[in-house]
DNA sequence: AATGTGCTCAACCGCCCCACT
DNA sequence: GAGTGGGGCGGTTGAGCACAT
């Protein structure tokens, strides 16, 4: 049996029936269950030795999908959604100071996910940025043409928008996300209370 | 209501680094 | 020093959703 994800299931939907019955590696969307299984089995033995995890727990899953399963979405203490403006600013100051280097960012921001903020990043900023830039072309200001997000040009371009962007934060369209088509990690917590492991990462 | 288009974000891929032998 | 394996990181993909037409 298999648990499809609740109505928004995402990700690579990759042809993945057929070798899962071969026993070999799955891929695509975790189900419940696989997250019931990664979830207890980490709970029970902790985190690391993510090729140990995957082949003791059962799973058929590569030891890095468990790690990027457990990391971006299972963590106890990872936040979901709604990064505020000062998360928005703090990452936008981040960004021209250290460029991509997502992990490090992420450490600035508790229960935040370098996936996250890179997602934020290139759907949010990198448009922002893009069109703010058209607008500047536009406008006759050909200094910023040609410039893409991703080099190291953009971080002046960054801190500008960081000083407009603390100065008008509501105009920046601060995204409200809601996971209630998701099932939570709260959702799988009652799990390890009920194996009598009351030790919380 | 049907269709088209753009956006979001979970997950994969490939590369690199580090530790160990 | 060379080879190998595990883990971490950044870039990319693509299914599903939301909104527009």
């Amino acid at each position: 049996m298999e648990t499809t994800m609740k109505k928004k299931g995402r990700g690579k939907a990759t042809i993945t029936s057929q070798k899962e019955e071969e026993g070999t590696v799955r891929k695509g969307p975790w189900t419940m269950e696989e997250d019931f299984i990664l979830f207890n089995y980490i709970l029970n033995h902790g985190e690391g030795l993510w090729n140990s995890v995957a082949k003791a727990s059962g799973l058929k899953r590569t030891g890095k999908s468990c790690r990027l399963r457990w990391l971006n979405y299972l963590r106890p203490d990872v936040r979901r959604g709604n990064i505020t403006a000062e998360e928005q600013l703090l990452i936008i100051q981040l960004h021209a100071k250290l460029g991509n280097r997502w992990s490090k960012i992420a450490k600035h921001l508790p229960g935040r996910t370098d996936n996250e903020i890179k997602n934020f990043w290139r759907t949010k900023i990198q448009r922002h940025m893009k069109v703010s830039s058209e607008h500047m072309i536009c406008s006759g200001n050909s200094q910023s043409s040609g410039m893409t997000t991703t080099d190291q040009g953009s971080s002046g371009k960054a801190i500008d928008m960081a000083e407009s962007f603390s100065q008008a934060k509501t105009t920046f369209n601060v995204v409200e996300q809601s996971n209630e088509n998701y099932w939570n990690v709260e959702d799988l917590w009652p799990v390890h209370l009920l194996n009598g492991d009351h030790h919380v990462i």
